[in-house]
DNA sequence: CTAGTATTGTGAAGTATTTCACAAGTAAAT
DNA sequence: ATTTACTTGTGAAATACTTCACAATACTAG
């Protein structure tokens, strides 16, 4: 909340990764941590290290480096992880059912809370402990449980159907695994993981070494 | 092959948003596109559109635009795309497992044709209509189907066990599901694809909205 | 043939991001 | 006390990326 500076995409996903890294100092049982120790083990620079961290505020001390513990809590808070956020899974085929099974969410912050699909063999039943609920009842259970993320694994055909249901849910974020592009205000973030995407761009990158 | 200039990452992700677009205007029987309209489907600028394909070549008309069918061409072999890729997947549980029967990725260029697990009850199995081979096997099995990109699907725990396989292998690329920072030598592409990360980019924008 | 409208390709200008480089702070050794 | 070895924080410089803006080209209408 101090400052709504524009900050590059690229250095919050650099906090991630040094986030990682630093917990993995703490477990180790190291007291300080220096800018180009978190560089070298990120793939980045110590410069790059530091001028990332002090676009949110200064906390190393010179001379010493970084206490790893403190910037844990520093990184938590910058990045939002200082509390838990609820999940809605929507499409509980083979990728929402392996995502919905898969405890590295939990482990990192991240409580899916609701299921969603159409199948009438689906809705209803049980899922790791959830009931899958219609898509219809999407308003009301985000307003329930307070859900701000849903992850969206549908088919690609099925999003004209579920767009609007969406829209007018209350989902303040949506991690969209389809390769549909989603039309959604701009009050409501949208990140895309299109794993074709990033099998096209090594194909670039293959292609350009001869 | 015409330049080896340095091409920028967004460039290469933004061709391959240009390229669905274009392929579904091919569908559509339209005989010409403007970059207006390839920006406005894809949420970026004309003159963006513009720069992006100019990196690679002229290939408009000024004052008419461009032809989808020839773009579509051109754009694939700037990806590599003009040849199929072969893809190993290692690790098959629930993502690997989801990933061999998604067709998604034999429609787009890339044909999954060897699998590897360690699981004695996976290995010699059937999935898909492919046996499971044994990790230990990689490498011939690689250098026998001529294989390039290898997606790595396995226990995080998994990965110091088997990166020196993958790394004498003869893999060119690597898309890495685990959130193990992956240490090969840079004659292997590797491209990581990190929802947990994702997650965390979403929970620092809504964040930052108060 | 001319005027009017559309659209590309690309240098130049404008922003954004990364890297440099160094003053300033810390601690240990002597 | 002074020297030496480290290390941060940050303006300034360098690089990278995006946007601007306009000459060049194409077509249609009159
Ligand atoms: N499987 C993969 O490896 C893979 C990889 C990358 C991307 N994807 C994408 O992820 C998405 C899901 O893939 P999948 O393989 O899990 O598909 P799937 O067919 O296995 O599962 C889709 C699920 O969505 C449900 N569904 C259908 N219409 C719905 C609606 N209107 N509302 C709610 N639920 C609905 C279905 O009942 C089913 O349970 C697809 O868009 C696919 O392109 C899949
Ligand atoms: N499941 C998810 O939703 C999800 C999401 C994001 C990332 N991931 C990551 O993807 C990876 C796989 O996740 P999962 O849920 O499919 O795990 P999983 O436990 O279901 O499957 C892992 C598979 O790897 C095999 N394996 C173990 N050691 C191996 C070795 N040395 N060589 C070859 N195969 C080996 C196992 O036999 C098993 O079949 C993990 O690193 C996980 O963190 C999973």
């Amino acid at each position: 909340m101090p400052n709504k500076k524009k900050i590059a995409e690229s250095a919050i996903s650099r906090l991630s990764v040094y986030l990682r890294i630093l917990e993995d100092t703490v477990a180790a049982g190291e007291s300080t941590v220096s800018s180009q120790a978190m560089a070298s083990q990120s793939g980045t620079t110590a410069a790059q290290v530091r001028k990332d961290l002090s676009l949110f505020g200064s906390f190393g001390r010179r001379g010493l480096g970084y206490s790893p513990s403190d910037l844990v809590s520093r990184i938590r808070r910058i990045l939002g992880l200082h509390r838990r956020w609820k999940i809605a899974v929507i499409g509980l085929g083979r990728v929402g059912s392996a995502l919905v099974e898969h405890r590295g969410f939990f482990d990192r912050g991240f409580d899916i809370v609701a299921l969603f699909d159409t199948s009438e063999f689906k809705v209803g039943s049980n899922l790791h402990g959830l009931q899958v609920h219609h898509i219809d009842e999407i308003s009301r259970v985000v307003h329930d449980k307070k859900i701000e993320v849903a992850v969206l694994t549908v088919p690609v055909e099925a999003v004209p159907d579920i767009i609007d249901l969406i829209r007018d849910s209350g989902i303040k974020g949506v991690l969209n695994w389809t390769p549909a592009r989603l039309t959604l205000p701009d009050t409501i973030e949208v990140k895309n993981v299109n794993m074709v995407m990033e099998l096209e761009a090594l194909s670039f990158k293959l292609s350009q070494r001869e």
